[in-house]
DNA sequence: TGCAATTTTGTTTACGCTTACAAAATGTTC
DNA sequence: GAACATTTTGTAAGCGTAAACAAAATTGCA
């Protein structure tokens, strides 16, 4: 390889190696007339700064980690991934920050991962995109001090971790209050790992939102699967086992791929949506508007919640004793034609 | 910050700075008694090579650089990508090697980040995630002799660029008999943009077995979208305006998520799939399941796509001198419910 | 012109690690 | 046990840049 570094720019100018430095970061004590004598050598010989080198010398990489959750490949199937990563990227670009991924497939692999990232000094700082209740992680990088943000609400000290989040139990509030404006009462609760936090969340707004309209609540009418096509599948057949009388008339579902799948198991069942169930679904990703029927879901946002996690981090990361906050992310209806009113 | 470095080690074991740094690539010229010393020591301190200063020194990052197609929104939409993300990590995982992301809007800005990652020396290698008509980088990287491998065939040179690839022009092929051999004879190609090689050689696959079936080409039979929602909507309304008995009996759609699309215009249209018309479809996605009907896709193994390119991509980073291969990935049609024989 | 104040540039060390080369320790042979 | 070969460890020079400190050049003003 052989590039062309400092020195020879310095050479070619006639100036020492700091001075070229000191043009790069456009110092304001070299004289306008030198710096356009480095800045046209810089040009001669094609130079590039090596990230590298400064990354040494700086103490900083301008690198930002990202951390999936213990089972990555999943998570990489659900559209909420490629989403969230936009907004990181963009926030990420935004100031010049690029991206690198943890890498690792299972839970062990994943933390070896990030202290190596952290310890290692390959990254700045961390989005972790996803909260559960008990994480290693988290508590190394709280140890350590090393600025990280989280996507989700930490499972506890929530008040000393920057995170960016919804409001989750608003929104499942929301959502079943929703289909109880329609005239169900019968509404099941379909979510996902109960390790996230967030379906913790949203069950509790659910559950308020019932007790608020004095339906009770029922535990046959939760159920919970991993947010993923197969998910949803297990779940409505959980459901249809409930004598006819007591099926839901409503689903409340946290994820749409799960909706999906929900979708298709129904059909399956000769059951059409939304004359003879109707469903609420969550994140109001690209295809839930392809399905058929098109998806009622609550747009969570997600472009913004990985648009805000990298823009936390990088002011985390460039000015340390920011003090930490909370990012509340809107969320909003989407109506579509899934949901209808209650026959009588 | 002030982590522990190894010169803490070294006074701790009571050796030099080198010793220590020849224990950690577990180097033969070390006495075991010495290893054991300098290990107990890094535990006791909780030493943690910094990667930086390694990569300095070594001239090597252990990064394999990732670059999307300038319209990266578009990109991250399509599930194509999160499943190819995921092969390519397991593959870089395996070498122990990190990926990171060049982030950008525009093309312009994609490139410049390339330069920048490549000349800073952020990464050892490259994985172009596609492949289009002219392009900038590929002469850029070529020029620099630095390694990178493309997924998808290179529009030229294609003996001195190694590469990842489907046989597409043999899958177009496949597609369009498989849709003759049940009888179809008005078969329309929707594609994507044709700046992409993937678009030209299916099309190729497509002519071809028209002409061998003896079934003249027609050009209004052939419509270019780009591979979203929207693409398919817009294209297969295109064709629906052609005179009833002039219309397609079969489709052959390069891709899974416009497949959605056309399958949803078709609905809005009041046609039932197979029924009244037949699809076949490109990639065989999570979702093409999981749509109604489920589609008969050609699934072109995107994982292993991926993995393959990470890890041919590292063997020309480790050994400079490796000849340039082909790699071509299988495909094979997965038969659904959205391809019927031709009603006569 | 002379001298201090100020601006501009140069010298040098440090960042943490690798590795060529040198030196020391150990082993082998007669 | 001397002489040499071999194994093991140490010394020191880099990798390319940043920045503290020192030195030189320029400026202003009497």
């Amino acid at each position: 390889m052989m590039s062309v570094t400092i020195k020879d720019v310095a050479k070619v100018a006639n100036v020492a190696p700091s001075t070229v430095s000191r043009v790069i970061a456009n110092n304001p004590r070299i004289s306008e007339q030198t710096k356009v004598k480095v800045r046209e050598a810089m040009e001669q010989l094609g130079y590039h700064p090596n990230f590298i080198a400064r990354s040494l010398a700086n103490q900083s990489t301008q690198v930002i980690g990202l951390v999936t959750p213990g089972s990555s490949d999943v998570f990489f199937q659900n559209p909420f991934f490629p989403t969230v990563l936009r907004g990181l990227n963009e926030g990420a670009h935004e100031h010049q920050y690029a991206l690198q991924l943890v890498t690792g497939k299972s839970e062990d692999d994943i933390y070896n991962g990030v202290v190596q990232m952290v310890q290692g000094g390959r990254v700045d700082g961390v989005v972790l995109l996803y909260s559960k209740v008990e994480d290693r992680i988290v508590t190394y990088l709280q140890d350590r001090d090393f600025p990280f943000v989280m996507i989700g609400k930490p499972y506890k000290l929530a008040e000393s971790i920057t995170h960016v989040d919804n409001d989750n139990v608003q929104a499942g509030f929301d959502a079943t209050e929703f289909l109880i404006g329609m005239g169900h009462e019968r509404i099941a609760y379909i979510g996902g790992d109960k390790q996230l936090v967030v379906t913790v969340e949203r069950l509790q707004g659910y559950k308020n939102a019932l007790e608020k309209a004095g339906i009770p609540y029922r535990d046959s009418y939760t159920v919970h699967e991993s947010f993923l096509l197969e998910g949803g599948k297990d779940a409505i057949c959980a459901l249809m086992d409930l004598p006819v009388s007591d099926r839901p008339t409503a689903l409340l579902v946290t994820d749409d791929l799960m909706s999906l799948g929900v979708l298709n198991t129904l059909s399956e069942l000769d059951m059409t949506v939304p004359e003879d169930i109707s469903m609420i679904s969550f994140n109001n990703v690209l295809f839930s508007e392809m399905s058929r029927p098109p998806l009622t879901s609550v747009d969570i946002n997600i472009f913004q919640l990985g648009f805000e996690a990298s823009a936390q981090l990088i002011k985390r990361v460039e000015h340390k004793s920011e003090p930490h906050r909370r990012i509340t992310v809107p969320h909003h209806i989407v109506k579509r034609f899934s949901t209808e009113y209650v026959k009588k």
